[in-house]
DNA sequence: GAGTGGTCTAGACCACAAC
DNA sequence: TTGTGGTCTAGACCACTCC
């Protein structure tokens, strides 16, 4: 019944309580690959494996030339309830810059803007023709140093106003402009997924290719309409999403 | 700069081509390890690693002694925003047969009942002392022939009515129970993360331990107290969550 | 140059499923 | 009994980092 003992999960596990018990602070690597095969008798094959399986966990970062790192143990972000509220628009503050406030970080954010024809998925979400032009707002945020979300949001361009052009859209974000604009903004729709980190992605956030992300698709309406589609992926290991449903 | 071509990653992706291509119908395994290493002129260790690729993306299903099946391509079931709503409640639908119906699967449900005293953790949740007892409800649900997501709910034992403590809590569930007995929901509360599926909850989901799942914390309030905390875990490629957020 | 991780080889024995 | 995947061995060469 029982296969053979798997040398490789139990040094994984003997790894993984080192870690945790803090015995590889920053600038400390692990054993090396030689090291783990001589220590613990086994093929440097089995020694990879073993680190690969903390890789996968997300709990080391291997740099080659160099050695296997603990990744520091951050706190979450949370992705807060109040996070869409008037209230911190009113405030100059974007959704993003709300949670980092509320977790205490120091947001980031690089934009680009383009526009671009919209796709039959995009013209669907949005409610509009296949091909109607789109501005498209690209942002990479980070907080602190460590990049945690990509977003694309796209808008109409026809509700688009000059300053929505912009990379830096002001105080409150994009939501704002919309409402100063004459687009009441009503409620949100988001969706939820679990996605794997593209290549790309995964060199942007500095995981391994494949980690766990959330995939979240947001649509702003106005009783009128949809005013935008975002699409968002937020590094997994890193965020906590909270929603109040009312019992209604 | 480059790497070696990495035969491992390439061979991973014809076969993953292959099987999105639909090459492998149920009950056709996958070529051998053995014919692997003969077609592509690797090592078995490098066919090995490629199949595990696909494995670790929940793609195939590995059966010892038997071959390598690609996972049905099933739909998404949908974790429907309108499933806490009262109106479904009424027609006798708990939010997990919201869930399924709406994606039009036959749900099923496994309960075990019991009662415990309150962990640190749960009592906090529950805004209630340590120690004093709960009310723990074990559901395993399947959608079809596959457990797709697991709950543990628990309720302070001083609400409880006797029903509550049945093994079918009748239509509606426990929420339509809490309010005949006078607790009427006001909101609910949900705190959604990415986990990866321990070795006991990977062996009844059926796939491999470290397989990405949402873990969802759902706290249900009246307007007085907190009736109940639900921690649910979700089989993270089988679910979208919907959110409706009202602008404020 | 020495040491690290990245990748691969060409075998091996085992438990298990199917025949 | 045959073939499958599960695991492991004991090496190898490479690109890269660090000194």
């Amino acid at each position: 019944m029982a296969n053979r003992p798997n040398r490789t999960r139990e040094i994984a596990a003997e790894l993984r309580a080192s870690i945790l018990a803090g015995d590889y602070p920053p600038g400390v690597p692990l054993p090396s690959r030689a090291e783990l095969t001589e220590r613990f008798h086994v093929s440097p094959m089995t020694a990879r494996n073993a680190v690969e399986i903390l890789r996968a966990e997300g709990l080391v970062e291997l740099k080659r030339g160099s050695g296997v790192y603990a990744r520091a143990q951050r706190p979450m972000l949370r992705s807060a309830r109040n996070r869409l509220s008037r209230a911190e628009r009113a405030a100059g503050r974007g959704a993003f810059t709300t949670d980092a406030h509320t977790g205490g970080w120091t947001p980031r954010c690089e934009v680009t803007v383009r526009t671009e024809p919209a796709t039959d998925t995009l013209a669907d979400q949005l409610d509009i023709d296949p091909g109607e032009e789109l501005l498209v707002r690209d942002r990479t945020m980070s907080a602190g140093f460590e990049v945690v979300q990509l977003a694309t949001s796209y808008l109409p361009a026809a509700i688009a106003t000059p300053e929505m052009h912009e990379e830096d859209s002001g105080p409150g974000g994009i939501y704002a402009r919309l409402e100063e604009a004459g687009h009441e903004l009503d409620r949100f729709e988001e969706t939820v997924r679990i996605g794997q980190a593209a290549v790309e992605e995964a060199e942007t956030f500095g995981v391994a290719a494949g980690t766990a992300v959330f995939r979240l698709t947001r649509r702003a309406f106005t009783t009128e309409r949809v005013v935008e589609v975002n699409n968002i992926t937020m590094l997994g290991d890193r965020f906590t999403l909270a929603y109040d449903l009312p019992a209604q």
